[in-house]
RNA sequence: CGGAAUGUGGUGUAACGGCUAACAUCCCUGGUUUGGGACCAGGUGACUCCGGGUUCGAAUCCCGGCAUUCCGACCA
């Protein structure tokens, strides 16, 4: 992409009504733009991060769900059925805009806060057969929670991305199967997008869910609302919720040797057993032809509190600093020319031609600007690999390679760029 | 939902109860410049969040809303 034709700018000034990091750099840099507070517009360069992020989680979903697209809007009824109208006190309800509609229809929705209630009826209308089980779906979509307080940017937001994911069981032993093998696929998903090392499992309450403890994917990052006891060794947290004199004992563990940190939940997952399934009467047929209850699992990530505990732990005093597998694009490629005939800016022009042809997403700085406002755009954006093309490099020998998150540059010969980058396809 | 702070051109800030609401940036014109947010000249852009009140006079003081942020409570 070029440059000239991103209709968003960079501002030198952080927005004076927000606080948190995220926030401010992913503004700054034309990443998002805020229209409430916790409901935020995802600008070309954020949403290409959001989908990438969003892609990541769906190829290891893929191995083990079916994706469907639920709807935003749902029923009062199912939610009656459940009785979780009365109980869960983040739903967001519609209500007529105007005088005409309502004249029209006095109805009223709910707008998706999480989707039991929905994908429930449709597991049962479909999967009633002990051959149809174990089923599972997923769904990446925009969620809706009235949040007593939004905060944070994007890491505690009224309106946000979650990817939800819902298994069907047999029996509770398969349903235990089967949540060992989300865990695992989870913990693939963080690692590929560049928070393997610092997510934690952790054990947190359960909620309403269960009484027993449920698990939650904790991030290590100061922003975070939580925080979590740690034993790296052991390679286990526990949500400070859970940390009691009455557990220590039942677990036989002594907290008071485990690392207190602050944490930012990115993931979790709850066996709900048969709670759901109960409220909507969902049984199975099982082999002897017995009706059998449904065991249930639910699983979410949070794709825009991702982003946001990525800028978070990986911003400098410059800007964003994106991992590979996430980034908006592999490359920044910079031209210092303003001489559009010139040799440095056609050379520029080629290599771009090049590597986009080769499939390597680029974004190409080909505006008018100086050279001190293009390296500062550049930091700020945090694409990884910055190269320049100048009059400068190509006298050296090539162009100017620069990760951003390193101090050293090189110089390298356009033939030697191409191979790095097109070897890999 | 309780508490606190803040609301002024697009953005960031300034302005004693008193003159045409100032400065920077952004944007537009022209010129100059080209390896770390260049420079010069000119220009556009604000019912000072909304509604009341006090006052000869309100961006400024008072009351009530609303919005944003922070702290807390809450968080399927």
């Amino acid at each position: 992409m070029r440059q000239s034709h991103l209709f968003t700018k960079t501002r030198k000034d952080a927005p004076k009504d927000e606080v948190s990091k995220n926030a401010i750099l992913l503004t700054r840099a034309g990443f998002i733009h805020k229209e409430m507070a916790g409901v935020y517009t995802m600008l070309p360069l954020g949403l290409r991060v959001l989908s990438k992020i969003e892609s990541s989680i769906r190829r290891h979903m893929d191995q083990i769900g079916n994706e469907l697209l639920m709807t935003a809007l749902s029923p009062k009824e199912t939610w009656e059925t459940t009785g979780r109208i009365e109980t869960v006190d983040v739903l967001m309800k519609t209500l007529p805009a105007n005088k005409v509609s309502e004249e029209k229809s006095s109805a009223s929705y709910i707008l998706g806060s999480t989707h039991e209630e929905m994908i429930t009826p449709i597991a049962q209308e479909y999967t009633r057969s002990y051959k149809d089980l174990p089923v599972s779906f997923y769904q990446i979509q925009t969620k809706f929670r009235n949040e007593a307080r939004a905060k944070s940017g994007l890491l505690r937001g009224r309106e946000f991305r979650m990817k939800d994911l819902y298994s069907f069981h047999k029996d509770e032993d398969d349903l235990k199967t089967y949540y060992e093998i989300a865990k695992k696929s989870y913990l693939d998903i963080f690692r590929e997008i560049g928070l393997g090392d610092d997510t934690f499992i952790t054990l947190a309450g359960g909620g309403d869910f269960t009484k027993d403890f449920s698990h939650e994917f904790q991030t290590l990052c100061e922003a975070g609302e939580d925080t979590i006891y740690l034993d790296r060794k052991n390679n286990i947290a526990y949500n400070k919720e859970v940390v009691t004199d009455e557990n220590a004992q039942k677990l036989g563990i002594d907290f008071t040797a485990f690392e207190q940190v602050k944490a930012c939940e990115v993931g979790n997952i709850f066996p709900l057993n048969t709670k759901f399934s109960k409220a909507f009467d969902y049984t199975y047929t099982d082999e002897n032809g017995d009706k059998k209850d449904v065991y249930m699992g639910c699983y979410g990530i949070g794709p825009t509190r991702l982003m946001g505990v990525i800028v978070e732990k990986y911003a400098d005093d410059k800007g964003l600093i994106w991992p590979e597998s996430i980034a908006p694009f592999s490359i920044h490629l910079l031209t210092l020319s303003k001489d559009k005939s010139g040799e440095s800016y056609e050379k520029a022009e080629q290599l771009y031609k090049n590597l986009t042809d080769a499939h390597v997403e680029v974004l190409f700085d080909d505006r008018e600007e100086s050279a001190g406002a293009k390296f500062a755009d550049s930091d700020l954006i945090g694409i990884p690999m910055r190269v320049v093309v100048s009059d400068k490099s190509l006298a050296s020998g090539g162009v100017e390679i620069k990760e951003r998150k390193s101090e050293k540059s090189e110089i390298v010969t356009i033939e030697q760029l191409l191979t790095m980058y097109t070897k890999e396809c």
